[in-house]
DNA sequence: CACAAACTATACAGTTCTGTATATTTCATA
DNA sequence: TATGAAATATACAGAACTGTATAGTTTGTG
């Protein structure tokens, strides 16, 4: 409880925000734009600051990516292994996927290209894929299906969904809507209940 | 038939050659990577030729891009508008997709990435992306479903398959065919011909 | 064999970065 | 109010590019 403003010294800025405006960069310009003399810019310093709190570059994409990285934070992984009835979660998932507020599919979109010409975010990536995978085969296994169905339909449904990311298609949440009943029918084999919405 | 030779005077290098590197180079390592003097390095000449065949660096990628845009040469939107029965188009694609060697999925996923950066490229990729899922689209009503079904359909198996490219997936293509025809028939609802790899 | 076309090579000026070294500033506390 | 910790600013050297200008080389053809 010892709330204190720790700020002392001539001080502009802090880590956070240097990885917060690294983060942004990342997504609207990819990693290959991340450029310490940039992010200065965008915080109104001079570069000076920047190795104070990172030992180089490297070291801040190192970070960025670690904190993506983090399986305990991501709302995808946490959403399938809550404790609730297995549709239940099938339908929490699908409405984190649709509002894009907890989960932000650009930093999935950004971190995932970065991976494409990069081994070793690569293998992150691939790992978190797994973990999400793997928990949502374990929902439609729960449904009733075998083991072969379950893992197919996991796959199905968030190949699809990272698919549709991957695509940058603009739509309103509104349009994407309007398709739901059917998207989820034929993703699950179940009818979308009525009250998705409001449950 | 006057298949000459045209090469005349102090020549190493052609136009297209510079394009072929510039798309390895696009593949391996982004957009953002394609350098010219990196590719007058691949190629082993100086970077003074270049300026013969191009304007400037944004004259090659412009280039680029409009070569992998041409909707003309996309094989997967050939295979889809054969004339041939609804089923065997499907089939085809099926095939297409697995096999990889008219399609290159890795092209497709460099230029996706340029594109997530890039409006005009991402112009050029939802126009493509639009053709190709149109002509899927059209292979499902044909088989009876009705519009919003074909619609969704067409959509998961299109999504689903760049899903899978955009996750950098490292599979055989034996790996890929134990579950095809679970995939199959939860993509498309229809079962797959016993006779698929041989017809 | 000379000569022009089709390139290739070299040199230069400029921009955008990186990292290191070395002041300089600011604020909390003694 | 002086002092030190926590930064920030400035200056420098160097790498990795870009594009332009200009000179040099090679080869088919008259």
């Amino acid at each position: 409880m010892t709330e204190q403003n720790d700020i002392r010294g001539n001080t502009k800025t802090t880590k956070q925000e240097w990885l917060k405006a690294a983060q942004l960069m990342l997504i609207n310009d990819g990693v290959e734009r991340v450029k310490i003399d940039r992010l200065a810019k965008v915080l109104d310093v001079t570069r000076g600051g920047f190795y104070w709190f990172f030992k180089s570059r490297q070291d801040l994409l190192d970070q960025l990516v670690d904190d993506w990285a983090d399986k305990d934070s991501d709302p995808l992984i946490s959403s399938l292994e809550e404790s609730t009835p297995a549709m239940d979660r099938l339908i929490t998932f699908a409405k984190i996927i649709i509002d894009e507020d907890e989960y932000n599919p650009a930093l999935d979109m950004a971190i995932r290209e970065w991976a494409r010409t990069n081994e070793n975010i690569q293998k992150k990536v691939t790992l978190i894929d797994q973990l999400r995978m793997t928990a949502l085969g374990n929902i439609f296994k729960e449904l009733g299906e075998d083991i072969d169905s379950a893992l197919i339909r996991a796959r199905i449904y968030y190949f699809h969904q990272i698919g549709y990311y991957a695509m940058g298609i603009k739509e309103t949440s509104d349009q994407r809507k309007k398709y739901l009943p059917i998207y989820f029918k034929q993703l699950t084999g179940y009818d979308l209940p009525k009250d998705f919405m409001t449950k």
